[in-house]
DNA sequence: ATCATGACATGTT
DNA sequence: TAACATGCCATGA
């Protein structure tokens, strides 16, 4: 199954009255840190069925739409899922899948090398 | 503390 | 290659 079609049947597997992020739905279908893939797949593909309105940014953002944020929130609202300033109200419980808590645990090794004298523009 | 910006990380097309 | 419906972190206001 090609990945676009896992990321489909992820963001199918979404209930109603709940939403993902593109972070999750990307770890769903098996790639932790496609969210853009995701994006890009959700753009390119139109797949019928496919609620993509129930997907978001994290933090419960938006995030974005094509052309019309406006309709995602009126959709989402439409579910239950309401907005305050941007944001999904009681993020924390129309979330999905439940994800028991994270922390600053990642540390992510990287930043890599983060080249010298690149990464501190500081000022 | 919150918002905005900059920069890099990651994956697919 | 660069673009993208992102994510996370750091810094500045």
């Amino acid at each position: 199954m090609p990945f676009t079609a896992r990321v489909l049947t992820a963001v199918r597997r979404i209930p109603p009255g709940r939403a993902a992020t593109y972070g999750d739905i990307a770890a769903l279908a098996g790639r932790p840190r496609a969210a853009r893939a995701v994006g890009n797949i959700a753009r390119d593909s139109r797949a019928p069925g496919t609620p993509w309105h129930r997907v978001v940014a994290a933090g419960g953002r938006l995030g974005g739409f094509g052309g019309n944020p406006a309709m995602k929130r009126a959709l989402l609202a439409a579910e239950g899922i309401r907005m305050a300033g941007g944001r999904i109200r009681d993020w924390c419980r129309v979330r999905w899948p439940g994800r028991p808590a994270d922390r600053k645990a990642r540390n992510r090794a990287a930043r890599k090398s983060v080249s010298p004298g690149k990464r501190p523009p500081g000022k």
